[in-house]
Parts: structure tokens; sequence; C-alpha cells
DNA sequence: CATTCTAGATCGAACGCTCATTCTATGTTA
DNA sequence: TAACATAGAATGAGCGTTCGATCTAGAATG
């Protein structure tokens, strides 16, 4: 019955499957390193057959890529809705750090944007979802500002926002290079370093 | 005259470019999607004789990342020999943010964190030198919050390594996600953070 | 000084293998 | 039966690496 859905949330299933043996793949052997036979196996289908759901392997790049970012594009939108977002953000931070910490998903990011750092393609993708990130990050950032009497220029709430980014993406590549961070000292830290970048007079 | 330094020195010669040509192919391809053949190419000699000077691809690997990481070890060494450290910190962030900023540099730096992060031979020369770096840094940071009447356990030291090294490599992510980051506006804001951690309470 | 010798530098073809991708044949389902 | 799902062998290119042949520059020899 209903032939139609049932067939396309086959599709579906299968892209999925794929997708996350992809994710596996290129966590343990990176974009390149990973092959499309390693891949097929992970996701217990023939090689020939990934090729009905995807184009080719820079596709599953892309879709992998693509909803990394989706993915995060959620959690701001969640912080931005929140009644008192400086507290939000402060709440949350511990949260955020965690993930950064998680040296699977951070390994996997890391891939991500070396390959954005020379593929124009991903470069592309990347970019402008970290614009719109930006953007909404921007904007909480100058309420938060605002409602403690500070009204700052677009350039300078640039400039926070992207310190604000930096610190947390940065512990994706301390946790590679440094497995040994204690989070439950880091954390009060991050969160004194926020309200100290948050409560500047400009 | 002196056969056994000329030689020596036109080994090292042949070693350095090389290596040279292999960051060139590796920032534009990637570890593993550089090969031999465009190596040899870009050093302007053949193929087979790339294997007298490196055992194989990963030990030329290796050798970039252990070059990378012992540049990285003069640089702290330099700002922990000044006079006034914390003066010298702050001076130089200017100078660190612009290194980060730079892209080329930056894709390399991630591509060898990404390569870290799978490949526990690269893990091991990198972890070995940040443990390097950071030892040294908790130094630099403990005298100049002693100079200040703040005396920390060495969990927050490290701490603060942590968050002090996270912003600035956290820069190099930014970078490639969003090339279009104003320098001007961002070193005082990174002075600004980098004064609260130095100077907060415990 | 001219010649021979030799050891290292250098080349580039060749090897075996794996890759991404294609194609044809077969299975499955409605 | 028609249309799609799936398999897996085939293809040709490119990979890292090896290897024997050639070149070259300086030492040894006469």
């Amino acid at each position: 019955m209903c032939p139609e859905s049932v067939e396309r949330s086959r599709a579906e299933v299968r892209r999925a499957q794929i997708l996350a043996a992809a994710v596996d793949c290129f966590r343990q052997h990176g974009f390149h390193g990973a092959s499309i036979a390693q891949i097929s196996k992970a996701a217990g289908m023939s090689p020939g057959h990934i090729y009905h759901y995807f184009e080719n392997k820079e596709a599953i790049i892309s879709a992998i890529v693509a909803g990394d970012l989706e993915r995060f594009l959620i959690l701001t939108a969640e912080i931005r809705s929140a009644c008192n977002v400086r507290e939000a953000m402060l709440a949350r931070v511990g949260e955020g750090i965690d993930e950064c910490l998680d040296q699977q998903t951070a390994g996997l990011k890391l891939e991500i944007v070396a390959e954005a750092s020379r593929n124009p393609h991903v470069a592309e993708i990347v970019r402008s979802a970290d614009k719109v990130c930006r953007e909404s990050l921007m904007l909480t950032i100058r309420d938060t500002r605002r409602a403690a009497g500070h009204e700052d220029d677009d350039a300078t709430l640039a400039a926070m926002v992207e310190v604000f980014i930096s610190m947390f993406e940065g512990l994706q590549i301390r946790t590679i290079r440094n497995p040994g961070i204690d989070r439950s000292i880091v954390i009060p830290l991050f969160q004194n370093a926020l309200r100290a970048l948050l409560d500047q007079s400009p």
C-alpha cells in the first residue's frame, strides 16, 4: 500500500545507511583514505549499488558535510529561542564543551574543515552554513549586549562572534593534541571568558 | 674539499627540496590526495629518487609534522625569555593571530591534526610536541599569575593553557570557514580576553 | 696531467595492487 | 510482466614502491 511513499522511504533508509557507514569510514581513514569498497562493506551492500544513491564519492562527502552543519544550525536556533539568552548560553557551555571534546566527533569535523581548505565545492557548503551560524549568533550577542546597556557596531559584534566560536572550535583541535583535558576545570574558565567577552566595555 | 660535509649538505638540500615540494602538494591535495609522482615532479626529481631520502610516504609526513612543531617550540621559547612575559604575550597577540589567519598555513595544520586523529604514529609526534608546548606555557602563565599575587594549582593552570591555546587554534578553523575575518578588530578582543584569563580571581 | 676506477646520485620503466566507476546479469516485488 | 533493487565482475587509471641501468664527479693511479 501507498507504493510511492514506501519506495521513497526505502530509498531514504538506504541513503541513511550509506551515510552512516561513510561517517564511520571517514572517521577512521579520512575522506581520501576511505574507499567505496570499505563503505559498501560497512553499509552491507555491493560497491556498485552505492552509485544508485550517490552520483560519486564527492556527493557522499557533500551530504555528510551538509547534514553535519544542519545539526549545528538547529542547536544555535535553540539557544536563541531561550528567554534569558545570556544565561542560556552560559548554562549550555558544558554541553558545547563536551561535544567539542569528543574525539570521534572532533576528528570528523576537522576532516571536513581540512577538506574545505582545498576542495572548493566543500568550501562553499561549509562557508554558506557558517554564514548563517554567524548571523544568528551575532543577533544573539547584540541582544545580550543591548540588555546590558552596550551598543556595538557590526564589525565589533562580528569579531565577538569569531572569538566566541574560536574558543569552542579550538577545543576540537585541543582534544586531539591533548586527550587528557579535564572538562570540569575547563568549563568554569570558559564561562569566565565568555562573561568577560559579553560584558566588556567598548 | 671536505667531502664528508659537502655530501652531507647535498643530501640535506635534497631532503629540504623534497619536504618543500611535499608541503606544497599536501596543502593542495591533502596527505592522502597528494601522490609521490606529484611530489617528485614539484621537487624536480624522479619518483624513485625520493626513496633514497625517505623510507616511504609516511616518513615524509612525519618529517613535515616534526618540523612544523619544532618551529612552534622555538616561538614559545622566545616569549618565555622576554623580561616582562605578560606584556610580551599581549604584544605578540597580533603576530600570533596573523599566523593563524593565514589560510595556507592553517590548512596544513588542520590536515596534520586530522591525520593525528586517526594515524597513531602522527598522533604520537603531535602529542609529545604539544606536551612540551603546554608545559612551557604553563610555567609562563604561573609566573605571570604569581607576579600579580595569584597562586593556582596545576589543574587550573593546565586548564588556563587549554583555553589560551584553544582561542588561537580555533582561529585556524575560523579562517577556513570564514575567510573574511577582520584582524584589526579581532586583535583587541583577543587581548581583552587574554587579560581577563590572566587576571581572573580563582 | 691524463686516464681509469668507483661509489653514490639519479632516472624511469615496471610491478602488483587498489581505486572509483561502469555495466551486465539476476533477484524481487507489486 | 514491468520496473526497480541489487550484486559482483570488469575496466582502466593511478597508486606507492622497487629495481636495474646510467650518469657523474672526484679519488686513485700511472
